[in-house]
DNA sequence: ATACAAATTTAAAATCGTTACAAATTTGTA
DNA sequence: TACAAATTTGTAACGATTTTAAATTTGTAT
C-alpha cells in the first residue's frame, strides 16, 4: 500500500486509492491480466470500483511506464507491472502467458536500422509444458 | 486468378471466386490489411461480397497455412499472405506495418525450452522511417 | 434436364472489449 | 465553509468479431 503510493507520487500521479490498488494488484499478480480479471479482483475488495477506472488508470500508469501492455492474443489487451523487458509464451491450450528468459539482442540495444526503435515484443506461441504433459 | 486456383485445389480447398479473389489480394498487397481493407478494396470488384465470408475465408486459408495472422495492433487483427516466417514493424505515426529482416535464432530453430512452440512474433514499434525524415 | 442435399454466401443480430460522455463524488485550496 | 479542479462512476456509444438463419450456389443422383 505505501510502497505503491510512493511510486506514484515519484512519477507525479495523485495516489488516489484505486490507482494504489490496481497498481498494487499488477504488481503482486505477474500473470498479465485482462482488464475485466484487474477489476473482477479489485471489486471484491472495493465494491464502487468501475471499470472505467481501470481503464483510466491503467492508460496512466502506462504514460508514465509504470506498466506495459501486450497484444498477444487476439481479443483483449494484457497488462504487467513494467519490469525488464523480456518476450512471452502464449499457450492456446491453456491460455496463460508466460514470461521467457529469451537471449534477445534487440531487447538490450533497443536499436534497429532506420527506424526509432521504441518497444519490442517477442511473442511465441504453441502449447505450454503443462499442457504437454497433461495430454500425456 | 489460375495460379490461387490452384494453391486452394491443392489445399483440398474448394476455389470459389470469393476464396480465388481474397487469397489473391492478400498476394499483391502485402501491406498486412485489416478485415475491413480487404472487404472495401475486394467489394468495388465483387459488390455482393459480404464481411462475413471474408470473415469465414481468412479463417479457412488461416487452418491451411495459407495466411498469417498478425496481433501487433490494438484493435484489429492483420492478416498477410504466408511466406517465410519474418518480423514486423509497427509504426505508431502512420500505422504502417513493415516487413524486417532480422536475424533471429528462434525463427529458424522453431524450439524453445520446454514449451512446444508453433509461432513467432517479433513485433518491433516506434516511428518508422519516412515519419522520421517528415519531421524533418 | 430435374430434383435434392450439401456447401457456401449473405445479411442481420448478438457479443464483447473499449471509448466517450456527463453526472456524482472527492480533493485541494482560499 | 465555499468553491474549483480532479477523479470516479454509470451509461451509452462504438467497432471488431461471432453467431445465426435464410438465400444462393454447387455437386450428385435420378
Ligand atoms: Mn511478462
Ligand atoms: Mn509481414
Ligand atoms: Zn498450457
Ligand atoms: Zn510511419
Amino acid at each position: 500500500m505505501e510502497e505503491y503510493k510512493k511510486i506514484l507520487i515519484a512519477k507525479g500521479i495523485k495516489p488516489t486509492f484505486q490507482r494504489i490498488k490496481i497498481l498494487e494488484y499488477l504488481s503482486r499478480n505477474r500473470t498479465h491480466p485482462t482488464v475485466d480479471m484487474i477489476y473482477t479482483a479489485l471489486f471484491k475488495k472495493v465494491p464502487t470500483l468501475s471499470k472505467t477506472t481501470v481503464y483510466n488508470t491503467l492508460d496512466i500508469l502506462r504514460e508514465n511506464g509504470l506498466v506495459d501492455v501486450l497484444t498477444i492474443t487476439e481479443s483483449e489487451m494484457r497488462y504487467e507491472y513494467c519490469t525488464e523487458p523480456h518476450h512471452h509464451f502464449l499457450c492456446r491450450r491453456c491460455g496463460r502467458i508466460i514470461d521467457l528468459d529469451v537471449k534477445c539482442p534487440y531487447l538490450e540495444k533497443m536499436k534497429f536500422g532506420e527506424h526509432k526503435l521504441e518497444q519490442i515484443h517477442g511473442y511465441f506461441k504453441g502449447i505450454c509444458k503443462d499442457c504437454l504433459e497433461e495430454a500425456q
